[in-house]
DNA sequence: ATTTTCACTTGCAATTTGAAAGCACCCGGC
DNA sequence: GCCGGGTGCTTTCAAATTGCAAGTGAAAAT
C-alpha cells in the first residue's frame, strides 16, 4: 500500500479498471466465471492455463476484496467453495464481449467462430443479454441449495 | 519465451486480450495514446503514474511488435521520437470506452464526468467516432512531417 | 479408523519490477 | 569544431512478484 499513497490506482477509469482486473489471470478468471460458467475453485484451477495455486489464492481473494466475487461454501458438500460473479462483475460484460470483438478480429490463430463477432456486431444487447442468462442459469443451480 | 511453448497466448480470444494488453501499464499507455492525444516518448514518461523508464521502454516496444503502435523518429528534431497507434489498437477503442463506462459507475472516486457515460450508453458509435477524429487530428500534426 | 478430496498455504528459486544512474545520439550556441 | 543540455533508451541492483512443489488441515468417502 505504498504506491496508493502517491497516486490511488482510480480515479482516471482507466487506472481503475487496470488496478480491479489489468492482469492476465484477473483476465482468465473472469473469463471461466463470466463466459465458461465456471464457479469452483477446482474448475478455475483446472483451467488450461494452468494457474498455479498461489497466485489463483491469491487472484480470488483480490477479486473478492474488489467486489467482483463472493465465496461460499458448498452446503451439500461444505469441503468445496464456490465463487459467484457480483453485478459489478456482469456489469464488465459489454466491454469483455468487445475485447473479444477485437481479438477475433487481430488474432490470426484465432478459435472463436466468426459467428460470435457478428452477432455481437449486428445486435450487442442480445448478444450481451444472451451471456447474462447464462451466468443466471448456472447460478441458479448453486444458488438454490445455499 | 517458455510459456509460449506450452500454451500459447492466443486462440482464446480472452487469453490473445490479455497477452497484449493484460498488464497495467499497457492500460495507461494505451489510453494516454487512444484518448490522451499523446504521441512522445517524454509525454508518456511524464503521466502521472509515473512509470519507470525501463518499464516503458519494454512495453514501448511490445506494442510495437504486438502491431499496436508505429515507432517514428521525428524528421524535425531527431532526437525525439513518436509513437502512432495502428488500425489494431484504434480498434480497441470500442472495448476501451465500455470498460471506461464500467468504471465511472463502480469506482466512487471516479474523475470522469457522468457525461460521458451517458453519452457513450446513448450512442456509443457517436462517441466512438469522436475519439477517432480526435486521434487522426493528432496524428495529423505529427504525419504531415514525416 | 483410514484414506482421499479439497482448498488453500508455505518455502524457495527464478523472473519481473522499479528507482536511479549511465550512455549515446542529436541539436543549438559559440 | 566543441560544449551543454535535451532526449530516448540501457544498465544495475535491490525488492517485489511469480511459479513450482510440497505441506496442511478440515471434511468426505471407504
Amino acid at each position: 500500500m505504498k504506491k496508493s499513497d502517491k497516486i490511488s490506482w482510480s480515479g482516471c477509469p482507466v487506472r481503475y479498471a487496470a488496478g480491479v482486473f489489468g492482469d492476465k489471470w484477473c483476465f482468465v478468471l473472469l473469463r471461466d466465471i463470466l463466459l465458461h460458467g465456471k464457479r469452483y475453485y477446482g474448475e478455475f484451477a483446472a483451467s488450461e492455463e494452468g494457474i498455479s495455486t498461489n497466485i489463483l489464492a491469491d487472484r480470488l481473494s483480490r477479486l473478492e476484496g474488489d467486489d467482483m466475487l463472493t465465496r461460499h461454501v458448498d452446503p451439500n458438500k461444505r469441503s468445496k467453495v464456490f465463487y459467484l460473479p457480483t453485478r459489478k462483475a456482469r456489469a464488465l460484460l459489454p466491454a469483455f464481449l468487445g475485447m473479444m470483438v477485437w481479438s477475433t478480429e487481430f488474432d490470426d490463430k484465432t478459435a472463436a467462430p466468426a459467428s460470435f463477432a457478428k452477432a455481437f456486431r449486428e445486435n450487442p444487447k442480445a448478444a450481451i443479454a444472451w451471456y447474462e442468462a447464462e451466468i443466471d442459469r448456472v447460478n441458479a443451480g448453486l444458488e438454490l441449495s445455499s
